[in-house]
DNA sequence: CACTTTCCTTGACCCAGATCAAAGGCACGC
DNA sequence: GCGTGCCTTTGATCTGGGTCAAGGAAAGTG
């Protein structure tokens, strides 16, 4: 498992180039920014960062999935971000992250240190441009989630997770042929109780339900098949049956 | 209850001068954006925005407040947002909006034809940046709540939503002094149960628990006293106990 | 190969908060 | 003063999901 290996080094050959906070940038830019950029990996389970801990650098995920979550001292934890490759991490401007950052999956990261990255940023309006739009982008995610953990029952909650997972095709080896898909979940029963808001317990019943009830199929522990989009997205309880039906 | 009505037209007596997207801008840029804004009013209880629907306006909240809500069809809903003077309406680069926006009091807007907007955003430098942070902090409020949503009691959630009313202080008329204060609660029983992930029944139980135990007083519907904002932060579930307590 | 360890599933039971139902203010118009 | 509505409170009951507890399966380890 060793998907944090670097293949490369120029930004050119980058996997993350058209999505990144770099996306935008010409190639000046992206000279400017390649001279202060430097690769760091993590590997699965270890922490990135600690909530309230003064931050050295900012980064891009490369490679893999890391997980923002908030808890409360008597162990309670709620994920309140998910990171896939092209996601960053910091905010330019302020020295300290509200959330703990942790590798759930081998990790790449594209860091820059903070205060340069600052520094530089005021000459790259592009960067500034794509940093807003992808604040925005992960403010209506934020919010979306909040109706979910607000109003939405279990089953739906699964099922929600699951057709984002889909639509994410959170790994590369997930296929999809037709109108049904098969994806591999990068995170652990706990992590997706602590994204939905549930327990482990409920999360493992409402996936044999589903089972049972035909919408999914589970292959081992961490395969899910999905015979029909259509059928899953039904049990997520929003109502737009937005256009991935393929 | 007229809060809405202006008594102003010039930036410079703006009362969110200093805290809205232009806080930043310089006279020159302040003109700029002076020569396409218009004031408009929406009375208490009105739609502002439509989810979906194309949006002819930005506007940022002069006066009065606002809530984000986003629901499914059943009828469940749940705020995402509570919009506060200073607070900005729409987003760049985008037509539609992902929530329902409604005017809880009666609200002043200070409105941009979204085109010109986003043209003279170009030329405005100060703006995007204070956009972003805003987006930013609207971010960071938004996972503070999921944790709520996911993780916190009812009485948490009561006692959460009632600290962070002292800590905005939402009405010019809420008083701190010393350990105690009042606050005027800006929003319905409804919509407290909306933001909070609750009935209103179970609102409506937990504030007289509340009451009960001493922690708050309430006068009437809308008014609640709080002798010792200590003992409500403790009853949050937070940890941080972050310096507001005078 | 037995022996952990880690992750997941399943069962039995319980409780916080939802639901259903009724009634108590309070403000409004007539 | 007397409805008529709206918002809120309170009570009774129900239930989805939490909690507690016991295995099971897969992978590593010595």
């Amino acid at each position: 498992m060793n998907t944090a290996k670097i293949e490369f080094s120029e930004c050119g050959d980058c996997p993350i180039r058209h999505r990144a906070v770099c996306s935008r940038c010409e190639t000046d830019e992206l000279e400017q920014l390649n001279k202060i950029k430097f690769y760091k990996s993590s590997p699965a389970g270890q922490t990135i960062a600690i909530r309230g801990e003064p931050l050295q650098n900012v980064a891009s995920i490369v490679a893999g999935t890391a997980t923002l979550t908030r808890s409360i001292e008597d162990g309670r934890t709620q994920m309140v971000g998910l990171l896939l490759p092209s996601d960053f991490i910091g905010r330019p401007g302020r020295d300290t992250l509200q959330y703990d950052v942790t590798a759930v999956s081998d990790v790449t990261l594209c860091c820059f240190q903070r205060k340069p990255f600052e520094k530089l940023l005021e000459e790259l309006p592009h960067v500034r441009e794509r940093l807003l739009e992808m604040a925005l982008d992960e403010l209506d995610a934020a919010r979306d989630w909040m109706l979910l953990l607000g109003r939405k029952t279990a089953r739906e909650r699964i099922a929600s997770l699951l057709t984002l997972m889909v639509k994410r095709t959170i790994r590369p080896d997930g296929e999809v042929m037709g109108n049904s898909s098969r994806i591999e979940l990068p995170i652990t029963r706990e992590a997706m109780a602590n994204y939905l808001g549930l327990t482990i317990e409920t999360v493992s019943r409402q996936l044999t339900k589903l089972k049972n009830d035909g919408i999914i199929g589970i292959e081992g522990k961490r395969a899910i098949t999905i015979p029909d989009l259509g059928a899953l997205l039904a049990e997520t309880g929003d109502d737009e049956d937005g256009g991935m039906i393929v």
